[in-house]
DNA sequence: ATGAATGCAAATTATTTGCACATCA
DNA sequence: TGATGTGCAAATAATTTGCATTCAT
């Protein structure tokens, strides 16, 4: 039986998701997903399975990686590359991650592919995708002064 | 006695950087750079480990960052983020990654600082760098047809 | 009932670290 | 001779995989 308790809208519009594409609605499914709609901040896969100890860690990057395939979930690389994963809304976004307090801020592409043209038609490539992510400061840290 | 036997361009400016900087030049530094000069296509640190048996991996480590620091190699982050390592030229540049033969192109910023004025303006960022990844397919393999 | 989902432990991949030893300047 | 660099083995971090078990449908 599902326990009809409230989910965050994320969790929601996931679950509804597996129903569609004939994926099962499991327990284990449902709290990860409300797990991850809880965060605000970018989280790391271990913080996630901290926050759903009866979860198994290899179930918890499974449904992570299901999340990520449908959109719910996206992965950024910081710029030593380590991966955080966050929450998302929009389909297709880049993001602008703060060197200070991790703070991730989602952007939408401006018009890369316009920049791009050149590029590609020297080049021949066939573009399939990209990622962007720009480093810097937020203005909340920018405010807190202090050049650190 | 440094083995003055010839050096890879590459190489080479990386022994004179290090003088410079007043880093050592020591045998496992020449060997290292000798067999990242070498490389035409991406690698991974293991497969430079190999390259350079005599060389333990921490120090494989070591002087990869220390190229990279000094901008004779760069990281290529692959679409799943998987690392490669690839000799550059280039200050500040981009990569076209193929992600049918894993060809990396270097490209160099056409103008993203622009495009990325609104957003900047917006979000009250102060940006200090960014990374842009483009995977698709490369010219040469699109012309072995099949889209594979 | 039956195939998809899960849990666990072990295996991988990519690096980093501590520390004793070697070596360039 | 010293600080810097190196080797090795163990430690970390982020996932993935095999396989037996459970559970949604």
């Amino acid at each position: 039986m599902a326990t009809t308790s409230s989910l965050h809208p994320l969790a929601d519009s996931f679950i509804n998701r597996l129903e569609v594409e004939g994926h099962r609605v499991t327990s284990t499914r449902r709290a990860v997903a409300q797990a991850v709609s809880g965060r605000t901040a970018p989280f790391t896969a271990e913080e996630l399975c901290d926050e759903v100890p009866r979860v198994g860690r290899a179930t918890v990057y499974r449904n992570i990686k299901l999340l990520q395939d449908m959109g719910f979930l996206c992965r950024v690389l910081l710029e030593d590359g380590s991966p955080r994963y966050q929450p998302s809304q929009h389909a297709h976004h880049h993001h602008l991650v703060c060197v200070s307090c991790g703070e991730v801020q989602d952007f939408v592409d401006c018009d890369l592919s316009e920049l791009l043209r050149p590029v590609v038609r020297e080049s021949g490539f066939e573009v399939a995708g990209h990622r962007l992510e720009v480093f810097g400061r937020c203005a909340r840290c920018r405010g807190r002064a202090s050049p650190n």
